[in-house]
DNA sequence: TAGATTGTTAATCGATTAACAATC
DNA sequence: TAGATTGTTAATCGATTAACAATC
């Protein structure tokens, strides 16, 4: 084993996915009384190659891992947190008080994960005023206001696809920096600001595909099997 | 140009994901009137590579592009809506009617797109029977019958973590064969059972730190600038 | 024709996996 | 000690991009 240098400086983004996994996934076993846990025996639980954890919490972790033990469950859930930033609570709104939006507003997973959607706008006239949960909803005119003040960067989109464009638009011009966008459109930013698309139908295509790939080779098997 | 051959054979799964993307694009298109659309063109309004959609679209275009031209939309519509199957309704059943349940049991956009959610299983006795949209909600125990009358193939889960594992358990027992999971946390399977998993926090941690890191960045600017 | 667009091959890039020496 | 586990380097894999000849 070499020493720890300088290394790591840039996390992948595929790292960054799999860390909320074992975030929850270390916090199970802390609850159940564990005090050391090894990279390996996540991987195996999670299913996981084992290097890719080592990779992945030497990125994050201050201490080392410790041969023949693991990592200790305190400090690495601390590290963990630390890294994702369940620590200090991220501020966003949210534009679209539908369905969707209402999830969004009342999930307090979310809270749990440092983020804190304050308050939902909507167009809708009937609804302003109103809270979901403890959050007001208001309307659209008082955005430009509430960013200002508030210094929000995340804005969040659950508004039908025909109008999340315009709705982008707004929360850009605002000064919303990242834009988490649950619309199944496309939308254009300026240059420096963050998009990231929750594309539902791409994820039903590429499941669906799967299946009827599966489906087919099992088929021929039998075939195969039976002749 | 050289001649198409039997080449293309396996789709990837990044290629997968994009489809809905063009589909929705195109369609536009088509709508606005327009006869051909060029991979460039596509390409330009999505602001991806344009070498990176001319391939996507050789791999399901049952007619090579015409160089000036482009392909004609018609064509390329049916070819998509072909291979992304939704010209077949493809049958799924879904197990939890809270917010999150509801939300998938009402969207018509699915069934736009090839999936037709035909029924809620819930374990609330008080939600038995009732009808969401012009979807039943039936009793856990109805469900191996169910599925093995339908001969359904696609379960999805919105019930709560710590009961997706069971009800994971569950659908596998009756025959399912693949699973869109909403539920935050990874499931066990036996081996060839399709897991796709939609995982907001994942989403939530990467947008959060490119916004974190894109603003220590841009402070660091602002500093050099002026110093 | 000239030029926009095509499809293919090769190069690049990023992430994952394999191999291995070091350590408790 | 012996063996499980660590972190690093090199190899592999898959997807994207660059370069280019072919075509209408």
């Amino acid at each position: 084993m070499r020493k720890k240098e300088e290394s790591s400086l840039v996390i992948p983004k595929s790292t960054l996915s799999r860390l909320p996994l074992y975030y929850s996934h270390i916090q199970k076993m802390q609850q159940s009384g564990e005090e050391y846990v090894s990279a390996s025996a996540i991987a195996q639980s999670l299913h996981l190659n084992p290097v890719l954890v080592r990779k992945d919490l030497a990125g994050v972790s201050s201490t080392t891992g410790k041969p023949r033990l693991g990592f200790n469950i305190t400090v690495l859930m601390n590290d963990l947190s630390n890294f994702l930033g369940y620590n200090k609570i991220d501020e966003a709104i949210l534009v679209g008080v539908g369905s969707l939006g209402r999830l969004l507003l009342t999930n307090k997973e979310f809270s749990c994960m440092g983020l804190d959607i304050t308050v939902g706008f909507d167009k809708d006239p009937d609804l302003h005023g109103l809270q979901i949960g403890d959050k007001f909803i208001l309307p659209m005119e008082k955005m430009a206001n509430y960013v200002k003040r508030t210094g929000v960067k995340i804005g969040i989109i659950t508004v039908p696809a025909d109008q999340a464009q315009e709705v982008c638009d707004q929360l850009v011009d605002c000064g919303i920096l990242a834009i988490w966008n649950f619309a199944f459109t496309l939308l254009n930013v300026p240059q420096g600001i963050l998009v990231k698309n929750e594309n539902l139908p791409s994820s039903l295509v590429v499941l669906s595909h799967q299946l009827a790939k599966k489906m087919v080779k099992d088929n021929n098997l039998n075939i195969t099997k039976t002749s």
